[in-house]
DNA sequence: CTGAAAGCGCTTACAG
DNA sequence: CTGAAAGCGCTTACAG
């Protein structure tokens, strides 16, 4: 007889119907399960029109018999687009990006699409490589943090239709979509504020210079100092590493030094961290207005000020626009740039120490 | 002539050989230009032997004129495997699970897949819909940080072969991997240290008791002073919301009340933030151990004393987990459980007011 | 209302 | 060394 076929253990049932382990039942299993054509279980399984309330209630007894979950890789092969974008920051454990991460999120699930995230660790050949692997899986838009200042590797994917917009910092070598902070003004602003508050001796500590949006820090900086009519000594500037070691080291070199700076201006939250730890252990106060904003800057004393960026809004205003691409808007790329916030909590309104 | 077609626009070419815009050459159209077959130029795509140089070279010719990708969405689909992995953590934006977020990127990374990523915001219908989002995707493996308390909607993606690894807290009504922080021991030792340090009425704010991190951490409270010999008041023991203003009513009243707790043990870095603020208004010193360490802590004064997790450790172990399981290594569900590690810094070793 | 055929862009299993 | 055929699991375009 035909059942006397060797039992089929967990591992494998041939019996037609029901797929083997590890395998995932088809739209055919189910078609043949339900004993209706292909088409039909694609029907009900898609909510379209035209299926009798019999026919459906047949189908779905065998989707549910089954186990069957529809392959939406199948599915988005045929279609066309993924309903999925990709987006590279620099670090996906560094906090200032975590809300930019969300605020992505948040908008791609408006949307219906998944986000695939990776981390280019500031690194050019990195960023590339997860760019391209994401347009393998063709995905619909990129949303890109870059790393690299050389982006036309990305131009044939622009070309196929691949929606890109980069964020915090423009691409370099193309002409694409943008979404920037006002760096420059941002920074202009802070220095203002402290010359405001007396300050002619203003020390500048900041990334490196190569970086965008650390080289416009850094004209605002000195846009500022030149506006109030301030002379800048070079050894009041300071562009380089964000580690530790450096920042403490240039930060008690301008602070200590014969003719010391009386203000610190910080190029960003690392290094306005690092600084705060230096004026803590030296012992007396010093003015200080730093870039970004971060958790707890008002829970120290003094409380710290900041220029602050709104990292959700940015990512959410690139994501809004990148699909908005993806619904067909045209037109030349476009460069958004986003305000900044001068909070004043204390650090930023001492007065130099009376001479 | 044949050249008498009407020119083809940047919006359509029809010319064979080249794709029309925004769609995309495939391995086919790199094989009619390049002469060759279909299989032929799969060769090459994917460095398989047995291919001359001479055919090489002109099928590598065909890929760069044609700006040839390859559609892994299709490989996969005929693969089986998609190199992929979905994570779901609670909220994207949360520097807690940063670190966790890009210690799970790594591993991916080292094994060749990509992440998808998802916020469950703390709701259970959002964490099943982003988790059978991503099996329809047919993600190899799936790490979940689990909002809900009944995760047997997986369990059909289990039994199809989807790796599944739970992360922060267990699953609920199913026997999966999971890699958890010894929440129970940690928030014993810091109790414990309070203890050691002459406080004999301790108070204790945590998150809402059904989340099972919470529960783990207000166990621990009670056990060490259980086995310090203390009695506990009710009025002691606050679980709930960790909105601030919560948080800050509770810690108000346990420290101004008649007899007040001398010391407050504070069951997540939110809630640590918060009794950070209220103790900061309240003027005189309270000795105060958080759970969770958080950015800053040590700048604070008294700088603050947590018992650590290492979220990064967490992400990585769990990972690891999944790919091993992914590689074929049977057994039983696995539960790991990582030590935390007390982090003296001042708050936790201040003395009771002398009575 | 229902379904057979063709095709999305690849890889697998074979055959020359 | 090379390639035609079949198939991964769906959807599209059509025909009954």
């Amino acid at each position: 007889m035909a059942d006397t076929a060797p039992p089929s253990g967990p591992a494998g049932t041939p019996r037609s119907g029901r797929p083997r382990y590890g395998a995932r039942p088809t739209m055919k299993d189910v078609a043949s399960r339900a004993g209706v054509g292909l088409k039909t279980v694609s029907r009900v399984v898609n909510g379209e029109p035209g299926v009798t309330p019999d026919t459906e209630r047949r189908v779905q007894d065998a989707i549910t018999a089954l186990g069957f979950r529809r392959n939406d890789s199948a599915r988005i092969l045929r279609k066309g687009r993924t309903a999925s974008i990709g987006l590279i920051l620099e670090d996906l454990a560094d906090p200032f990006y975590a809300p930019l991460n969300r605020a992505v999120e948040e908008v791609a699930r408006d949307h219906g699409a998944l986000l695939i995230n990776g981390s280019s660790a500031e690194d050019a050949d990195r960023e590339q490589e997860l760019a391209l692997a994401f347009c393998a899986r063709r995905v619909d838009g990129l949303i890109v943090i870059p790393a690299g200042h050389d982006h036309r590797y990305l131009e044939p994917e622009i070309a196929a239709g691949v929606a890109t917009v980069f964020v915090d910092r423009p691409a370099g070598l193309i002409d694409a979509d943008a979404v920037l902070t006002d760096n420059f003004g941002g920074a202009r602003e802070g220095v203002a504020h402290l010359v405001a508050h007396g300050h002619r001796r203003i020390g500048f500590i900041g990334d490196q210079p190569h970086i965008h949006t650390a080289a416009e820090r850094l004209r605002g900086y000195r846009a500022a100092m030149e506006t109030a009519g301030l002379p800048v000594d070079g050894s009041w500037v300071s562009p380089g590493s964000t580690a530790p070691g450096r920042v403490r080291a240039e930060a008690e070199r301008m602070l200590t030094g014969p003719d010391p700076v009386t203000a610190l201006f910080t190029g960003n939250n690392r290094v306005t961290v690092t600084a705060v730890r230096v004026i803590a252990e030296l012992g007396r106060p010093v003015a200080l207005v730093g870039f970004d904003d971060f958790e707890l800057a008002d829970l120290l004393s003094p409380a710290v000020t900041v220029v602050a960026q709104d990292p959700a809004r940015l990512g959410r205003t690139a994501a809004r626009l990148l699909f908005r691409r993806l619904e067909g808007v045209e037109g030349a790329p476009r460069r958004v740039e986003l305000p900044t916030r001068l909070v004043p909590r204390g650090s930023g309104e001492l007065p130099p120490p009376s001479a």
